[in-house]
DNA sequence: TTAAAAATATGACATTTATCAGTTCTAGAT
DNA sequence: ATCTAGAACTGATAAATGTCATATTTTTAA
């Protein structure tokens, strides 16, 4: 992969794209490139963080663990998303765990780079303001769809969400495979529970099943179901 | 009260304290005061905005209606608040309403003052990002809520958080009275659950109540119930 | 390749929460 | 002051979801 920002395609679907070519080099002059595995953590919550992470491949959860230990899944971040954003401007320690769900590569911005051209280049903040803006949207629309739907919409819902933000394989899987529990995490549900509905949605034909891959057979179906009949 | 912009105290609790003077006063040469009563809403769902609403007096809940009927009550917004800031930003419909919870006294500023500022003056933009960025916290926030506490727990931390937010009056009642309604949506559950809840938490002592307000009398039992005992 | 570990699956049951059907209270209009 | 519509409240169920226990399958790693 390239590794001078500048001409990095990842680029093209972030906020860096409205930096300048100066501001750009110096990014790219800043930063480093990681490899994360499987299940490691990119960084946990409360960290205070140095900047942000720019991911190049993989998939990664923002999720914040509960007393009774359990995990509520926020946001799942893909290929050409910036994450660690809000802690950075806001100046404050981050209030959820990234932790990547398959093997990822990310670049590391330190903080720096960022507030100077947030300090100085409008089109760059304006930018960043707009990604937030539709993050704040998507974050009150589960809000919604938390209290109002029933745990069945919601893992329907959740199931479509993954086809459509991360596609299919040529076996007509689920590109991303979570695993039963992220799922239930993400859906806000027990484990158990997400594994039933799972099984029903099989048993009436809407998806198909192999080990823990999803693929959806009747995506009509799906969608009646999450807008309620 | 001061209908200018530059003198209103008000502006100090908002991202407007980092316009420059003349952006203030072109604000204020094309603001208008509008009075919203009780009741009476400010902006619906899927309304195109041409401005923000700034409030001076009064509390506006901003929410969500879904197929059932059943209204999600996202944020409550107050004195100081800009509301539609996210839409105007996103230039998209907005996906919330703002009702007024009392009578209000809001400020229309026109979109044009505001986007112009935020193309030109770094200072003013970066302070809209950071309290979006603060948004975006709380509303993670609620999402975790949602799904890890129980019910009862959420109407205890609502409870909380008016206290916290709007105040007691003299006579130690919450000095924003909402109607149990208005709390099961804040809450996300059956106006029912919610009055049961009540009722309960005052047969436990922990609050008071009259009519429809609600005083605290033992935050710590309050307190201790949203963590889990 | 195979054993161990982890994840998936299913049943029985407990708990929480919603729904429906009423009654009582309260605030605002006359 | 009193009437009345809309809130607030309560009880009896029903429905949804969680929990625990255990079996089965899949994945991982030796």
């Amino acid at each position: 992969m390239e590794s001078r920002c500048e001409n990095c395609i990842i680029r093209q679907f972030n906020s860096l794209r409205a930096m300048s070519k100066e501001e750009l080099k110096k990014v790219s002059d800043t930063k480093t490139t990681k490899k994360i595995k499987k299940g490691e953590s990119i960084f946990d919550e409360g960290d205070k963080l140095n900047g942000v992470y720019c991911v190049r491949d993989g998939v990664s959860k923002l999720s914040k663990l509960s007393a009774n230990g359990k995990d509520q899944i926020v946001k799942l971040a893909t290929k050409g998303e910036v994450i660690g954003q809000r802690s950075v401007i806001a100046e404050e320690t981050t209030n959820l765990s990234a932790i990547a769900v398959n093997d990822m590569e990310v670049c590391f911005i330190p903080k720096e780079s960022i507030t100077h051209t947030l300090h100085k280049n409008p089109d760059f903040t304006l930018e960043v303001l707009r990604h937030m803006a539709h993050d704040l949207k998507e974050a009150d629309d589960v809000i919604v769809n938390m209290s109002q739907k029933t745990v069945k919409q919601r893992i329907a819902e959740a199931i479509l969400y993954l086809k459509n933000n991360f596609g299919e394989d040529e076996e007509g899987f689920l590109a991303l495979t979570l695993s039963r529990e992220d799922i239930s995490n993400v859906v806000g549900t027990a484990t158990e529970s997400a594994i039933r509905i799972i099984s029903e949605f099989k048993k009436k034909g809407f998806i198909h099943t192999s080990g823990k891959r999803i693929g959806i057979k009747n995506e009509r179906k799906l969608v009646e179901l999450v807008e309620g009949f």
